[in-house]
DNA sequence: CTTTGTATAGAACAAAGGTTTTATGTCAAT
DNA sequence: ATTGACATAAAACCTTTGTTCTATACAAAG
């Protein structure tokens, strides 16, 4: 690991720059973008300094392709664009869920998505997003409105919040799951709610809460 | 407004692949990109296709720049990279705040970031966000730990959620406002604990609650 | 004083990539 | 049959942009 020593102002600003100008833009800046903001008197030197950060880590840089500068986290992870989850349909105690393909085609015609962090899909690969309607889970911090992004899964350990399937109704629902023996306790996180007890065998673990989302006025 | 009728295969082919595309490697394709990814025999088809996508409102072009083509969302707004806002401190009822310059150096020091819906820079500008410790705006749906994002503001208006800095005190402290008369109230969203009055001269709003953002394990 | 590693310059090269021009095929409307 | 909008082709053009080469300044190390 290269140790993080005093960077040069000079580098520093180079690097401050590019961040600023792709989030900015949504594409990185070029090596004589960079040289203009920074006022720096030739490529070479900016080409000089990118090596350095790619050196130390900061960079990556992609040879040869024009705005080929990759940022890098300090886990030496690309930023990169916007991970995005779709959002796939909505769901409540008690609401149908559309079918999620959870993989299917890059649907070019929905576009209905959310960002997530970057290292939610690096941890849990394929995720989707639902929509939650009314005030099940409040208890759990999950408000009417609020967006969970749901990882797919078929396994689930008690406590987690599922969104699980009820063959029987053809329902799904959002709850806390418990096994327990041969039957399964789906649990509202809301005090004025009941759970709902169902067998084991018909319920269908669909996937786990990974993260909420929540927009304010 | 371009009415939106039935898109050629190809085309709807060409804008499916920018999308993924963009969202895989974090920058857009090149028109030869396209052009081999979609087997298309001329750039200059890819070209008309890409001008009819942007005609279309489905895109833009920056013109004469390497990868210049940017998504559009359905509103016509670019759907561009992952903004982000920095997460410049923490902050919990009498915790004293970091200073939060909210312009200045763009820090290229501090890599600590989080991602927030394209909108919400679009519609508030520019952003900062605080980690949250301790409980005590658990009734609002904000957990310890959890990450809000401010709008840096002066005003407030009564009920909303609010960075306030005492200056006597030199704390910072995440509550929600009301004005009363020549005081302010400021109101924990805990039902186990009590508001903080204080004169309205010593009361500066930092910004207010835009959004919320939390992990699960 | 010389050496060496770091940082800066200026200029030019060459590949990448956006753009244009001209030509052709298709199909529905006239 | 003719027109004209729409879609595709091939090739060239030329700006943008990554890369390289050579030279210089400077401070620390030897």
């Amino acid at each position: 690991m290269a140790a993080k020593k005093k960077m040069p102002e000079r580098r520093r600003r180079i690097l401050a720059f590019i961040q600023e100008f792709y989030f900015e833009n949504g594409i990185p800046p070029t090596v004589r973008d960079i040289q203009q903001a920074c006022e720096i008197s030739s490529t070479s030197v900016v080409d000089y300094n990118l090596k350095q950060l790619v050196e130390a880590g900061y960079l990556n840089r992609r040879r040869e392709v024009a705005r080929g500068i990759e940022l890098l986290d300090r886990d030496g992870e690309p930023v990169s664009s916007a991970p995005r989850v779709q959002i796939v349909g909505s769901i409540a105690a008690g609401q149908p869920l559309p079918v999620f393909s959870s993989e299917g085609a890059t649907a070019s015609e929905e576009f209905d998505t959310v960002e997530v962090s970057p290292d939610l899909p690096r941890k849990h690969g394929k995720l989707f997003a639902l929509t939650v309607n009314g005030t099940s889970m409040i208890d759990a911090l999950i408000d009417d409105g609020d967006v969970v992004v749901i990882k797919p899964t078929q396994e689930a350990t008690n406590g987690e919040m599922v969104v699980a399937w009820l063959k029987e109704e053809e329902e799904a629902t959002l709850k806390r799951f418990y096994q327990e023996g041969d039957r399964v306790r789906l649990q509202p996180a809301n005090s004025t709610m009941s759970p709902i007890y169902s067998p084991a065998v018909n319920v269908e673990v669909r996937g786990k809460v990974v993260t909420v989302l929540r927009k304010y006025g």
